[in-house]
DNA sequence: CACAATCCGTGGACGCGATCGACCTGAGCC
DNA sequence: GGCTCAGGTCGATCGCGTCCACGGATTGTG
């Protein structure tokens, strides 16, 4: 992971169609060695995905929520995990410090499947208790920051 | 936006570097009409951009936080957001129903960074408390949901 | 020090893909 | 029926992706 690759990943993170050959003369290499390195990237794990970010209301998901999710003192937790990855509405799931052990950021299409979605967690063995929170917007999402060398 | 505008979306929604060839070969059209539709779908918005997924860690940035944001009673909302927008830790906010007005999810390189981080929020005019949760690992993340065709 | 091995790059070649223009077809409408 | 328009196909051209052979710098070793 040299200034190149952090290059590589910057213009990436900001537009994945971006051509080898436009990378290459953005970062001043030829376009083989940057087909390279971008392989490399990939294989490594450093770029896990290319994806193209939709405007979920254009694809019938209006309606997001953030869950903190409570676990029962008997539970198993990747039970539970287990549980939330076969939910499809679930995009999100960070494991966190604190009382609520989850904390899921789910979108559907409407307040009534949101309902379902909170009927299903909360009868998931395991689950304690669910507090949700309804986002009236979002005002923007997984912006990518800039990146900064590190320090050389 | 039909069937096939649908298949494009959750085929670059999967892997936003498909040639359009290939796209072309999946939805069984002709390239050159796959690129007009794809075109189409970007400037009506409904694609809003094409990003490289990266592992947060391989870019300095391990720590996960989300961050409540309680408004002062006197201050403006907008004003507030527009602070929020110039702080590229910050990589998503959402605008929330409750008494948290704002949900915001921030990376940083380290615990001292999001340290500092929140003592700038606290110091934002208009806001009058926050409340941090650490992320101690990230299950998923933008996972994308299977597409449903819309009722026909 | 000389040498070999390795890494990482370049340049050339070739086939495929992106993209443009011309043309075709079916639906909606006078 | 005939016009118009939207949205497709086809064909051609040009640039890009990708494979390969080669070269120079760096490193480890007798």
């Amino acid at each position: 992971m040299d200034a190149i690759d952090l290059s590589l990943v910057e213009l990436l993170r900001g537009n994945a169609r971006l051509s080898y050959a436009e990378l290459a003369r953005q970062v001043g290499l030829s376009a083989p060695a940057v087909h390279e390195r971008v392989g490399k990237l990939e294989s490594s794990g450093v770029i896990r995905a290319y994806r193209a970010e939709v405007e979920p209301e254009a694809i019938g998901l209006g309606v997001t929520a953030l869950i903190g999710i409570v676990e029962d003192s008997g539970g198993d937790t990747d039970d539970v995990l287990e549980a939330f990855r076969v939910m499809p509405e679930i995009e999100s799931c960070y494991f966190m410090a604190g009382v609520e052990s989850f904390l899921l950021k789910a979108r559907v299409g409407t307040i009534a499947e949101l309902e379902q979605l909170i009927v299903r967690l909360n009868r998931t063995p395991g689950v304690a208790s669910t507090r949700t929170g309804i986002a009236l917007s979002t005002k923007w999402e997984n912006r990518p920051q800039p990146l900064e060398l590190p320090p050389a």
